[in-house]
DNA sequence: ACCTCCGGGACTTTTTAAGTCCCATGTAGC
DNA sequence: GCTACATGGGACTTAAAAAGTCCCGGAGGT
């Protein structure tokens, strides 16, 4: 059975953000006191109103004192910041992992979900269900996501559900088949993700390996070039990190190839790159669709892996990528992390 | 350490109603999958608009789907449903019993908080803090609240917070003195309660031992009667049970009083009124302030009492006072009702 | 072919939260 | 003792969220 805390988290996440807003109220209160509202609301980085709400509560709840020196915890007060620091750590210890992540792989946004997908595979979904969450909450009408292969990927699409804001979205592959199996490949995953959230799709029908010369007569085609515009004009790009061995065996390369990748050192893999610990660029297995120079433009770039054995390829491929958004778990995010 | 929950409550004192709202929901469509917004609606007595958001809610948590013959469980829904039964059993079980007490003792409104005031004395502080929620919820400008003496009631006082609904509120003992110690005179109780909600009072200086001439002549005076005007106008009454025998003794009644009272098997008392096991008036020991008649005429009666050996006492007083709000205990709540 | 109940959209009303400005007062520093 | 500043609290406006209400097209069952 799960925990008390897994259960309010999905029945209420909400009242868990207010009760969070609420213990921080508390806590930084507890250090000032006794202090104003405004320098209080300064410190908590909140407007003075929306503190002025939340004192206005705490005070009726008998948790404040408000004095003309300004406002201090009453015992009741104190007692309760005390007795709840392991239970808020219990509950947003992830919160702190996430903005430690952040500033270690200067990423803009990190989510770090509960488990190790090593371990449980419902927490591959969990992040799934992260994605969803922001895909929907930055949707804008008639924006193009384009989003990558992967079991990870996969995951993600499963955990799409219906949504009025992704309705004029149209979802596309990131790069052409990989030649494996289908149910991982981003073409599947595009349209699934297109169907489950209610929104559009286009596919980009080509093979991932190919030589130079098909790939220039395939680009030149008309309904590719159509789609692959599309692609590159993504402002939203979903992506998992693949372990770079796999990721090479799972492609079929050459044993030149899976030697030279060993010798750099390569360990991460995301859209064809391959990258070593440092982030250098070990090897770049050309395709049809995004590269690593389309990210730039990218508003967002959101990227999708976990699972402690692969820290290594996240550590190594988040700083290419670019500062976008990362969603991990708590077993990848902790083996990252220097301790 | 008190439990997670009696934490949370205090930084969210809705959160129980919102889960409950919630896991009622997914219950109820457990039972009738699949079900539409209408049906279930009207099976759950809710409206249908706050139904439905309710249910946008739980889509979004992936925790339902929605198909075109009605709404149906996720697996992540009946999964849920299931492991928190038992924990909803937990939470609510005081809920329940609330239900069964209020029927069983014919009162509008029951409150049951956990624990019991015999074992432990933090009990009493929160049947205090639901007593002073209760008074700010149905607070109404210039409304007069006349409170009993008692040390459940002194609990209630040192419970009040400011609050902004009961400014124009004044406190007035329900009774004159009862010649004990001071700090659990409802002088010195309507007093403090004034004084920490912000409200205002009125006191009754008068002795509560007197003889008929005593008392006649008393009432005659302006001020005195003035105030006594006041108490018989209050609209709102909080008084708690004392045990007959305890209280008798405290107040230095007669050998023949004393025996009078074992002999009738006396067993609570309330307002100098003192109840046989089945709520019987076996004695009543006149005083200046409210009487049992003039409690009709209240809007609002609050008892408060709890502690098993008090389960007696409030199920002889309760009958007899009226169908208004009982504040009690666990402990006091499980013995009074028959197993 | 009809009838009923389904989800979803759209609009209005109501309630609640937040933004903004100002004031009297108490305290600390000079 | 006086000034300057930060304090809590009040009042009003604006914005956003929630709830109430009605209607529509369509799927399923009869």
């Amino acid at each position: 059975m799960k925990t008390m805390i897994e259960m309010q988290k999905k029945l209420l996440p909400d009242l868990l953000d207010v009760l969070k807003q609420r213990y921080e109220v508390l806590r930084q209160l507890h250090l000032m006191q006794p202090v104003g509202r405004r320098s209080l609301a300064a410190a908590l980085g909140m407007t003075e109103r929306i503190l002025r709400s939340e004192v206005e509560f705490l005070r009726e709840q008998g948790l404040i004192r408000i004095e003309t020196v300004g406002m201090k915890l009453s015992d009741a007060g104190s007692d309760l910041v005390a007795e709840m620091e392991p239970l808020m750590k219990d509950l947003f210890g992830l919160t702190d992992l996430e903005k430690r992540l952040a500033t270690h792989l200067h990423l803009k946004r990190v989510i770090v979900v509960p488990g190790d997908s090593d371990q449980s595979d419902w927490v591959k979904k969990e992040m799934g269900r992260a994605v969803a969450r922001i895909l929907k909450s930055i949707a804008q009408p008639d924006q193009v996501v384009a989003v990558a292969g992967g079991t990870t990927l996969a995951a993600v699409a499963e955990m799409m559900t219906a949504s009025s804001s992704l309705k004029e979205t149209t979802f596309v592959p990131a790069r052409g088949g990989l030649g494996e199996a289908v149910e991982l490949e981003a073409n599947t995953i595009a349209s699934q993700m297109a169907t489950k959230s209610g929104g559009k799709y286009q596919l980009l029908h080509v093979p991932d390996q190919l030589s130079d010369e098909a790939r220039e007569t395939l680009i030149k085609e008309p309904h590719i070039q159509e789609v692959v515009e599309l692609v590159r004009s993504a402002r939203i790009v979903v992506h998992g990190i693949g372990d770079a061995k796999a990721m090479a065996e799972r492609r079929k390369s050459s044993p030149q190839l899976l030697a030279h990748l060993q010798q750099e050192g390569a360990v991460g893999e995301a859209f064809g790159y391959y990258f070593a610990p440092d982030g250098r660029i070990v090897y770049y297995g050309r395709s049809i669709g995004l590269t690593l120079e389309d990210l730039a433009g990218a508003d967002n770039v959101i990227t999708v892996a976990g699972g402690s054995d692969k820290a290594a390829s996240i550590a190594a491929v988040c700083p290419a990528v670019g500062g976008g958004t990362l969603i991990t778990d708590e077993g990848a995010a902790r083996a990252i992390l220097p301790m």
